[in-house]
DNA sequence: GTCTATACGTAGATAGAC
DNA sequence: GTCTATCTACGTATAGAC
């Protein structure tokens, strides 16, 4: 799954469709994207969109629920193994912060148009989004219980290490000066200082 | 103009008009927005849009300027007076933070929704964000030059505190259980750490 | 300045041929 | 499964009465 997040949308048309329409949402917004333009851009024509999807929306549902996973299994799979709060929280920020600079596109996706989905579908992502927040609450708590840290707000300092990492969608540029790497290092090292395990 | 970001608009009706569209582009985005939604939330019919704005990109634009320059100003006075680093710090995370409590909607408008102004308008708005950013930028290196911080990034440091004080847009909630004032200390102590200035 | 009525384009979604 | 053609609704913006 962070191999290739869409490596499993199958057939090929509708995964072309499903990258068409993460670059145009990314671009223009949901609202802002028409299916014609979708379409266009998976190089097919205008009614080819719903043989693989139902509506628009239900794309955009799609979308969110491969990016969400995608992101859990991310971060899963930077703590296993992991034993220190200190390295434990330094290989989470590492692998948060830089899946949103290589995934800027569909981060601001998942970040800006959620409000589109159906209620029902909203719930579902909200779930799994309150899934992410409550495994970067538990590192922070784990190392303050543990005295590696110094926190007098915990969900208030996890709040502010989720606003790092996921804030680098914003402002991430391919043909800026930092790799997506780098940005995880920094990320990282500052994660420790705000939670007080400056080495 | 911190005290009433949009007092200043004239004449009522236009003013109405503005924070109808404020409102209407933070739930649905700028898009997702009808004119006749704007019209109708101002308590005025379709038409009436047009005596006080050229077109709807006219109007976000004239939002944007609004907000860019509260922003501008609320940084400048918070710094107004202070002279040693951390306390200079301290004063602009805790008004950028705040700010962006006490104005999440707005906030959230200028973040997701600049995309669909017409380009020489972006072009002035991207100018006003560039001067936001090097504040804050020049702030973090005088702390550094000055033996107070300890930075060895001096742009990712500052980019790391505007995502700490940005993001609080996307995360704030009125009914959460903090208020403005408290999400600018805790956002202020966080950024007196992220610079390694921690008393 | 505000209203109602309307022009004109484009949107999402479907039908039916191939 | 993909195409073209089309239905229907709604969008922005304007015109003209009050």
């Amino acid at each position: 799954m962070s191999q290739d997040m869409w490596a499993t949308v199958r057939p090929e048309a509708a995964r072309r469709l499903l990258l068409a329409a993460v670059d145009s949402f990314a671009e223009l917004g949901y609202h802002g994207t028409s299916t014609r333009h979708i379409t266009t851009g998976a190089g097919m024509s205008a009614g080819a969109l719903y043989v693989h999807y139902r509506t628009k929306a239900d794309l955009l549902f799609q979308i969110a629920l491969i990016v969400h996973d995608s992101v859990l299994a991310t971060l899963r799979e930077a703590l296993d193994g992991k034993e220190e709060p200190p390295q434990r929280v330094r290989a989470l920020m590492y692998a948060f912060s830089s899946w949103h600079a290589r995934h800027h596109e569909a981060a601001r996706v998942i970040q800006n148009e959620m409000r589109a989905l159906e209620p029902e579908h909203a719930a579902r992502i909200a779930a799994m989004r309150r899934q992410v927040r409550e495994l970067i609450l538990a590192e922070v708590s784990a190392g303050a219980a543990s005295g590696h840290f110094d926190v007098a707000d915990l969900p208030g300092t996890a709040r502010a290490l989720s606003s790092l990492a996921i804030d680098v969608c914003r402002w991430y540029r391919p043909e800026g000066p930092r790799t997506p790497d780098e940005i995880g290092a920094l990320c990282a090292h500052t994660a420790l200082r705000v939670v007080g395990a400056e080495r």
